[in-house]
DNA sequence: TTGAAAGCGCTAACAA
DNA sequence: TTGTTAGCGCTTTCAA
């Protein structure tokens, strides 16, 4: 078989020139003449050479790798966050290094990047411990929590503007003459859910009412479902439930339609957050909250272009509106 | 600020011995003594080093990069394959590097994953030229289709028995009355619909009958809305529908309840393929047939880790068996 | 077992 | 513009 791997060192001895001339033809800002640059591509293709470029990575202290961290891709708004970063990031020249972690694992993840030498870090439905957060920092390595914000960390964030869209759907709902609404958490550390029962308690407040029920979802199926049931172990039940996402109120209506024999809007509203594409299935036409995922991504791109390759990384925070989808799950005014 | 990075030269020099005893200490056969590996540990906890797997990747030729090519995330099997095999290969050491492409633009992404020296490729819902084929031949790179084959070409696939699929869901059609049975295709180049297709016209065939019409979705949302309009522009409409896969279904079942006032299973029967979650949601109760996704995956990177290294990439197909999944979108016997 | 030395494939300063 | 030279951080012979 004899040498399988093709190297700068063959393509210019073919072409007869130096190794450092390949190099430059192949990289950036490189100058060299029109005559050079076609004899080496032309040796190149011929022996069909291919930049290595983890040795390229190695001198030059860039990887163009981006690494991901997701926890979960069950919940739809994360897979197309995902394929969104992951189109942004290739069209800019960088590659995404993909991790799915439990929490507690996710220190031992964060190393593995580190190793990899990526340039950057996106955590997305995933949080990050302080020690980490500042190892980061020292190394320049940036980090965006997508979805997330923790204040007291130096790290970036995007998220969209939760603490209004909660607020926004009490109105809604209160407006709509509901009187018994009950609230299922996701989990319960997280800033989306805490901002958006936050924001929803305060739009409750606004209209000279609170929240009849309160129950933990955790942001799984099967926590959704006990969460339900256990509003409805109570005299009567609610007349409206706020899910913390979309994902679980899915959920919440099967078991409310399936299980409880309620109908949905007329005995009970429902209305979730995220706005995912499995909302506007004509099986669900959930009233939701849309979160702006495009936007969020571009921002998140942003802020990492920005300081990649930046010795000292900023912390930046970036918010972004949301804005209420009224469908038919729950009853109007 | 001075130098950011610890190298194994630091930790070399602060622990008093050799680069070449640090490199041992952090490399798997490594040979050290006790007494040595306990220095170097301590000198390397204190500086905070963490080797550059980028270097040795240069030197040793393992990369342990696998990457894995995706076209799209809606439909919600690949979400969950790519969950499955991200974490699969986490846990035996490797990492993914994640491609997102259009037809199209598959080639040129093959390119950059052997630029970084990856040593597998996975592609789902995603296929390759034969010219790529043969380059990753000859580099070595084994590839794995995974839910896709093409048997010209010197590649391993990963499949579930499609054919029998589609007859057993023919079958079952049939032995329930049906007897204006329309199938909707997927994308007409990939093997899943082909092989779906193929088996139904199969299975009818056996109870004598044929299919009464035939439209094209492409695996997509609006494709499945076109063709489930031209099922029913003709007289009478069908009395069931093989949708060639559950995304296109769960959209011909809104057509069909929504925009054209049928009931389901009553007015008209509906079954799909690959029985992602959403096809037990209440909302459909979808009948459908199930892809053993976690053995497919797990084949995927049994495949893959027997041929990573090797010299040679040999050619290994595997197809696991597909179940009927009987729920309450289609009239029972 | 340990250390010295020679690279892996490439970039980047420097001189010509 | 081009070639020479010195590395990047690491693995891997080879002697000791």
């Amino acid at each position: 078989m004899g040498k399988t791997t093709v190297t700068s060192n063959d393509v210019a001895r073919l072409a007869e020139v130096s190794q450092s001339a390949v190099s430059r033809t192949f990289s950036d800002g490189g100058r060299v003449s029109a005559g050079m640059r076609a004899r080496v591509l032309q040796a190149a293709a011929q022996l069909g050479y291919r930049p290595n470029v983890l040795a390229r990575a190695v001198i030059s202290g860039r990887s163009r790798l981006i690494a991901i961290l997701v926890a979960y891709l069950d919940n739809h708004f994360y897979p197309l966050v995902l394929e969104h970063l992951c189109r942004a990031f290739q069209d800019q020249g960088y590659q995404v290094l993909l991790f799915m972690t439990d929490p507690g694992r996710q220190d031992a993840v964060v190393q593995t990047m580190l190793q990899y030498q990526v340039q950057g870090i996106v955590m997305a439905s995933a949080s990050m411990s302080s020690s980490l957060a500042r190892e980061c920092t020292r190394t320049g390595t940036p980090v965006v929590l997508f979805n997330r914000y923790v204040p007291s960390l130096p790290v970036s964030s995007v998220t969209s503007d939760n603490i209004e869209g909660g607020r926004q759907l009490a109105h809604f709902l209160a407006d709509s003459g509901h009187r018994r609404i009950a609230f299922i958490a996701g989990q319960e550390d997280s800033s989306t859910s805490r901002d958006r029962e936050a924001g929803f308690y305060k739009g409750l407040a606004e209209r000279g009412m609170t929240v009849w029920h309160r129950a933990v979802g955790g942001y799984t199926t099967d926590g959704a479902e006990a969460a339900t049931r256990e509003i409805f172990a109570e005299a009567g039940g609610a007349d409206a439930i706020f899910v913390a996402n979309d994902h679980m109120a899915f959920t919440v209506m099967d078991v409310l339609r399936r299980d409880l024999g309620l109908r949905i809007p007329e005995d009970v509203s429902v209305v979730g957050y995220d706005d995912v594409p499995e909302a506007g299935w004509a099986g669900y036409n959930l009233t939701t909250v849309s979160q702006p995922a495009a936007a969020m991504v571009e921002a998140t791109v942003a802020i990492m272009l920005e300081q990649v390759g930046d010795k000292a990384v900023h912390r930046r925070a970036g918010m972004l509106p949301c804005a209420l989808v009224i469908r038919g799950s729950a009853r109007l005014p």
